[in-house]
DNA sequence: CGCGGGCTTGATTCATATCAACGATGGTGG
DNA sequence: CCACCATCGTTGATATGAATCAAGCCCGCG
C-alpha cells in the first residue's frame, strides 16, 4: 500500500509531499487541492488505522473532524434503545464521514475490515474551502451524493421485498467495487462481500435467516454463485436485475 | 400573507426590498444574506405558487433549480417502474429542495396543500456563496440536516413496526409544526395533517389499510385522537412516545 | 338525492420473523 | 497436529404482523 495522507513525522520534507501518494488523493475532498498545496492538506490530517470492530465514532461523540476512507470497509449504524441495529451505510474507499448539522454525531462509524482512515478537523478545513472553491464544491457534491444514497435506501426498505433487496444489495456491492477499481467487467469476476450476514441483513431490515434463505435461493435458481461466504459472482446478470425489480 | 421573495414587476423600487417580508426569509438559504443585501436575491429568485397535486419537479429534470418552501406542504416522491411509490420527505415551510449531484433530478417534488416556493437558478446562487460565505456554510448544513432526516427514516423503514412508524410519524409532525409556528407547547393543541392516509402509507412503507388499524388502535386506547381527517391531538404523550421505541 | 373519493373495518392469505437444530469454519491450546 | 470451542451460517418448522381481498361508511358536492 502506498502512504497515504500523514503529517510528517521526519525532519526532511520530500520532493513529493505526503498525501501526493494516497490511494484517495483523488476522492473528491482531495481531488480539489491542487498538487502543490498538498502539503496544507497534510498539515490538517492524521492517518489513523482501524481494525475490523474498532469504532472510530461513537453516536454522541463531539462532530470535531471529517474522514477520508482511504482503504477498507467501515459501516455507519444506528442502535436502538432495545440493541435493534439498522446499519445506515457501508463505507468503501473515497468515502466521506462526517456531515453533521449538529455539534453531536447520530451514529456510529466501525470497521468491518481492517481500514486506513485519514481524518481532518472540521474548522481547519473550512479556511481551505475558501482558498480552494472547487474543494467547496465538491464538498457539496458528495453532500448531495449520500443524501441520494440514503434516499435509495428508504426506497429499498420502504418498497421492496426481501428478494428485491438483496439482489439491489449485490448489485450495488459490485458497482462499488466496479469504480473503486475502475471497471473490470468479465463476467465471470469474483466480487467480494466484505460483511457478514449479520451486517447484510441490519443493512437491508431483514433477519439473518432471511438473508441466508434469500442467498440461497438466488444461487440454486443458477443466478450467482457464492464460492466462498465472502466473495459472489452474478452467472445470470439479467434475472439478477429483473429480481432487484429495477435500479 | 406577507410578500414573498419575488422579482421586482412594478417600476419602482421600494425602501424595503422584496424579499424582507418573505416568510422564509430567515430560513437557512436566505438568512446568510444581510437585509442590505436582499436585492441580491430578489434579482435571482422567481416566485411559484402550486395548487395541490400539482408536481414541481419530475424525476429526470434537469436539476437548474434550487428551491425554498416559502409556505404549504410538498412531498418528494419516487415511483418504482411497476407504480410503487415511495414518499422520501414531507416538506414543509422553510425546508430546502434540489440538492443533487448529477445533472438531473432523482424524485419528484409534489404539492400536498397549496404551496409557495422560491426559485433560484443554481448556477447564479454560486456567486453567492463566496461572497457571503456564511451562506454556504448554512447551505452546508441544511444538507446536513437532510442527510439525518434520511437517515431517520432509513432506521424507520427498516427497524421499526407499523405501530412504531405512526406513532414517530405522529410526533414528526408535531415537531416540525411546533418549530414553524415557534413553540406552542399547549397540551390538547390540534395538530395538522395535511397529507392523505395513501401519502402517509407511502412514506411509512405501509398500506393504507394499515395506516388506518393503526391510527384506529392509538384512538382507541386514549393516546391520541382525530377530531378531522386531517388534523390529531396528542392526549397522552408518554404513551405516544413509548409507542414510538425511541427517537 | 345520489354519486364518488377517501377512509374504516373485517376475513383471509402470505411473507418474513421467530424458534430450534444442525453444519461449517477458523482459531487456540494441549 | 489434532481436538475443541466459538462464531457464523444454513435449513426446517411454526408463529405472526402486515398485505390483500372485500364490504361498507362518511362526507362533500353536483
Amino acid at each position: 500500500m502506498t502512504p497515504p495522507c500523514q503529517t510528517p513525522a521526519g525532519p526532511a520534507q520530500l520532493a513529493e509531499p505526503v498525501c501526493f501518494h494516497c490511494p484517495a488523493r483523488m476522492s473528491d475532498l482531495c481531488a480539489g487541492v491542487p498538487d502543490g498545496e498538498l502539503k496544507l492538506l497534510a498539515a490538517i490530517s492524521k492517518h489513523i488505522n482501524l481494525d475490523p470492530g474498532e469504532m472510530q465514532i461513537l453516536d454522541g461523540d463531539a462532530s470535531d473532524h471529517v474522514y477520508n476512507v482511504v482503504s477498507g470497509t467501515l459501516m455507519m449504524t444506528r442502535l436502538g434503545s432495545d440493541g435493534r441495529r439498522q446499519i445506515l451505510a457501508f463505507l468503501l474507499t473515497g468515502s466521506f464521514i462526517g456531515f453533521s448539522s449538529d455539534q453531536l454525531y447520530r451514529f456510529n462509524v466501525e470497521a468491518v475490515t481492517p481500514s486506513e482512515l485519514c481524518r481532518f478537523e472540521r474548522k481547519k478545513l473550512e479556511p481551505l474551502f475558501h482558498a480552494y472553491p472547487e474543494m467547496e464544491q465538491r464538498f457539496r457534491r458528495m453532500a448531495a451524493r449520500v443524501i441520494e444514497s440514503s434516499l435509495d435506501l428508504v426506497f429499498t426498505l420502504g418498497r421492496r421485498n426481501a428478494t428485491e433487496r438483496m439482489a439491489a444489495f449485490l448489485l450495488h456491492l459490485r458497482d462499488m467495487q466496479r469504480e473503486e477499481a475502475e471497471a473490470k467487467p468479465q463476467p465471470g469476476h469474483l466480487w467480494q462481500i466484505p460483511m457478514t450476514r449479520t451486517d447484510i441483513a441490519d443493512y437491508l431490515g431483514l433477519t439473518i435467516e432471511t438473508v441466508s434463505r434469500v442467498l440461497s435461493r438466488l444461487k440454486a435458481k443458477g443466478i450467482i454463485r457464492l464460492p466462498t461466504l465472502h466473495s459472489f459472482d452474478i452467472v445470470d446478470e439479467a434475472r439478477l436485475v429483473a429480481a432487484a425489480g429495477e435500479g
